[in-house]
DNA sequence: GCTCATATATATCAATTGATATAAATTCAA
DNA sequence: TTGAATTTATATCAATTGATATATATGAGC
């Protein structure tokens, strides 16, 4: 028998030595990446995704056991994304919060990583906004929840916390700092969202630099909070 | 024959004279906003709103006219609340901008908005969010995208685009004062998908007064910007 | 070139889903 | 109270969907 015991998350990685086989299971994953990123698990049909990526429907099964499997390798592979994106700047301020910190370095680290962060989904390929998928899998929690929280949000929530902290000379409480720093990535992804339909009327300008620009604007801002 | 020919949004409004009828078509009405606004248009399926709403599958075909027509209604009461709740302290606004507007008067028309916003969107049952609805149509357009754009989103970020320019004394262009406001109004809208999750850990605390008072120093802060 | 693991394709199943035909029950007005 | 309009309930359909059994093709290693 040819196919495997399901297993966890990715059920056939690479059967080294086939190049093919790992090329079309890249294709799968790509072609689910953008499906579910823009419309949902529910909202899309494993057909689909088998059309879109070019491949019949046991290939699916194949390679991802079923529709959740192949969900799970989506939110691991948004998982590793984000950690070669942003693994760079996340580590330096990790690194930085070790030790002292003055306010003004802190809002410099902050600033680079809303920076970065900005860049990082910004760039991404329009259709293709890992920031989607993880925003309606914390809004609304389904089969990766559990991953992209744990892995991403709970993450990045910590650090722009910490970071916060030491901006403000500790002057905020935890729990404030926290509402700011849900508030400044909430207010990014969101962006992500409304882009496409701001680009109907508007014409797709670069808008990193007006992003980045208004978050190093709060920034600033939040030095002289009371 | 008992069933009309199926109209626009609203199937059935009163049919006057039989009460008891409108009371099961706003029960329906309620499982829908929930159970819609929770997990998305595909994900809820005809079946679960009957159930939640104590009635049988035909009377949702029968009040609405199909699944497309009880997700419409939706969309149009989540109009209708917004109005409800935030039309009078809009209407101030559109008033003011109609004359001369000091930056300060203008700062405040515009902390007073995100205030009301803040306030009425944080009251909202938790569990019937209508933001979370709202969200997910602008972020991947389904069967009400045109109604809440039109109705709600653009005229939101307008709004807000303008208080904003007023606010820092024409000094931003249209295009920076809106991806500005689109920011605030998705940091709001983003931290209230995140809620669930945050009081996880920390306890629900009112974070009503946390968020408003982060918004306005925003504000305060746009006034300062370069 | 043979052989076997790997990969792709065909055909089909069982369950779910949105929707409807149709019948029964309820409600209001006269 | 009667009767017609309105509302609710039962049973069922056709289409879609996720998944699988099974057959065929392809590639690597000897």
């Amino acid at each position: 028998m040819a196919r495997p015991a399901i297993p966890a998350a990715p059920l056939r990685t690479a059967a080294d030595g086939y190049r093919k086989g790992e090329e079309t299971r890249a294709r799968i994953l790509d072609a689910a990446l953008t499906a579910f990123g823009n419309s949902g698990f529910a909202s899309v049909t494993t057909r689909q995704i088998a059309r879109e990526a070019g491949v019949n429907l046991p290939a699916l099964t194949y390679y991802f056991g079923n529709k959740r499997g192949l969900y799970l390798a989506c939110a691991h592979a948004i998982v590793a994304r984000y950690r070669e994106g942003m693994g760079a700047v996340a580590e330096v301020s990790y690194a930085a919060l070790g030790g002292p910190l003055t306010p003004d370095a802190a809002s410099t680290l902050l600033k680079r990583l809303f920076a970065a962060l900005a860049r990082f989904l910004l760039a991404a390929p329009e259709a293709q906004n890992p920031s989607l998928f993880v925003q309606r899998e914390i809004a609304s929690p389904g089969p990766a929840f559990e991953i992209l929280y744990a892995e991403l949000w709970r993450p990045g929530i910590e650090l722009a916390t910490n970071l916060i902290i030491r901006t403000t000379d500790r002057r905020l409480t935890e729990t404030e700092a926290q509402v700011r720093a849900i508030l400044m990535i909430s207010s990014l992804t969101g962006f992500l969202s409304g882009l496409p339909v701001i680009a109907r009327t508007a014409g797709k300008a670069d808008y990193t630099a007006l992003v980045i620009a208004a978050l190093d604007g709060q920034i600033d801002a939040l030095a002289r909070s009371d």
